[in-house]
DNA sequence: GAGCGTTGACTTGTATGGAAGTATGTAAGT
DNA sequence: ACTTACATACTTCCATACAAGTCAACGCTC
């Protein structure tokens, strides 16, 4: 009960509690691929490597579970999730709807001051180095979440977490093919549709923007067949 | 060790886990209303009830927590949350646009065999007695679940399940003043679209169907005032 | 050598005790 | 009468011990 610093250099705050902290950590480090597909979450080694007692760690690992990043085989074993291509697809065809409805929202409104912030928020996009897509995701991540509090649904987004986990960990895995300039200048585009109040160029311009992994999936269940959990081909979601 | 059987009838099946099965029981009481908002949740005194555990207990509170439904202040107690006025907008306004979208496919599609189920499905919600809102509720589930699963977004429904248990814990307090009729007729009207292929119009119907609630909730709010988080007015979510 | 049963070292699930923090009621002091 | 300090009975959180299931390796039997 010494150390409270993992072996991935994060630390835990010893005033707060610590199964939540844990929970961040682990979430962070699966989405992030440092822990890949089925990787074994030991608890007592997890307890032993961060400080603790196995009864924080089982906990994180509850919620973990809820959140469908990890598998937890009773008497057997903890293991990261491998990908659900369905479950992908589901969480990317319930995202599309959402956004878009929040656009068309946007976009009836027109509001200058959201356009102002969002350009500049582009700007800063653009800033980002090319070999620092971690960075460009928390942008990324951002810009959207702009969107849903303009729009009244800060809450909503907090809804659509869990699912955005699922797709984060695709695009960490495969952000070398990600094209990076080419999403950016989606955002430009549909913040330009609002600017101009064109409601269903606005609706299909984030429709389009959020069909983009649709692009990199396929390719990425060939490069990295062992992390998909159903390799039955689901071509495409029509 | 030995009962296992809570005050309420519900009986633990000792070969399973104990705690997803303490999740689902408190779960289903918080929605039916059958613990309301603010009610205490003693750790101890739910353990000695069901003859488990403390453990199994605190386990069950952390997902109820992760779903909203309970609220858990350390060294405090934990209690059962009151419902979050915004949150439930924010909800339905997933709601409407998820299945707004899966209406749309399946307009655009026509399927017959889907069509003929659903039909058969509503005769069902016909015989529904008047003073049986829990069945009506059931039936309805059913019907949003086929169509979410005719087009091919059935763990898309999964996500929603969250959220639709706040919208649950709603109508469960207001069924008394629960258009039942209607709400049947406006199914009715869904499938008719569908039939004919008219994606507007059933994409029209759909939204109209899950604004139902914002019928209720205003007047819910007056009648239950304490029953909400934050009585601050929010007239509408436009 | 092949097949089978057993043992033992794992895993997660549950029970229980203690540590730290919070609310409450009581008694002393003003 | 009112405030303040303290003791006590709670609460959740964490640590530890035990129970029960799983799996692999070993040794025995055939």
């Amino acid at each position: 009960m010494l150390s409270l610093v993992g072996i991935d250099g994060w630390a835990l705050d010893q005033l707060k509690a610590v199964s939540p902290q844990l929970r961040l950590v682990l979430r962070s480090r699966i989405i992030r691929n440092d822990l890949p597909p089925m990787s074994r979450l030991s608890e007592p080694e997890l307890a032993k490597e961060y400080g603790v007692s196995r009864q924080p760690v089982r906990e994180a690992f509850i919620t973990l579970m809820n959140e469908g990043l990890v598998e937890v085989r009773p008497q057997r074993g903890t293991y990261v999730k491998r990908i659900d291509y369905e479950a992908v697809l589901n969480g990317r065809f319930v995202r599309e709807a959402v956004e878009a409805d929040i656009v068309r929202k946007l976009a009836k409104r027109g509001d200058s001051a959201l356009v102002k912030d969002l350009r500049s928020q582009i700007a800063q996009q653009k800033n980002v180095p090319e070999d620092a897509p971690e960075e460009f995701m928390a942008q990324d991540e951002r810009f959207h979440q702009t969107l849903a509090n303009a729009a009244g649904f800060c809450k909503a987004w907090d809804y659509l977490g869990g699912i955005k986990a699922q797709m984060d960990r695709v695009r960490f895995i495969t952000f070398e093919e990600f094209p990076i300039s080419k999403l950016i200048e989606q955002h430009e585009a549909i913040v330009d549709f609002i600017e101009q109040k064109a409601v269903p160029q606005a609706e299909a311009a984030i429709r389009a923007h959020l069909r983009e992994i649709l692009n990199s999936l396929p390719r990425m269940q060939e490069l990295y067949p062992n992390y998909f959990e159903n390799l039955r081909d689901i071509p495409n979601e029509d």
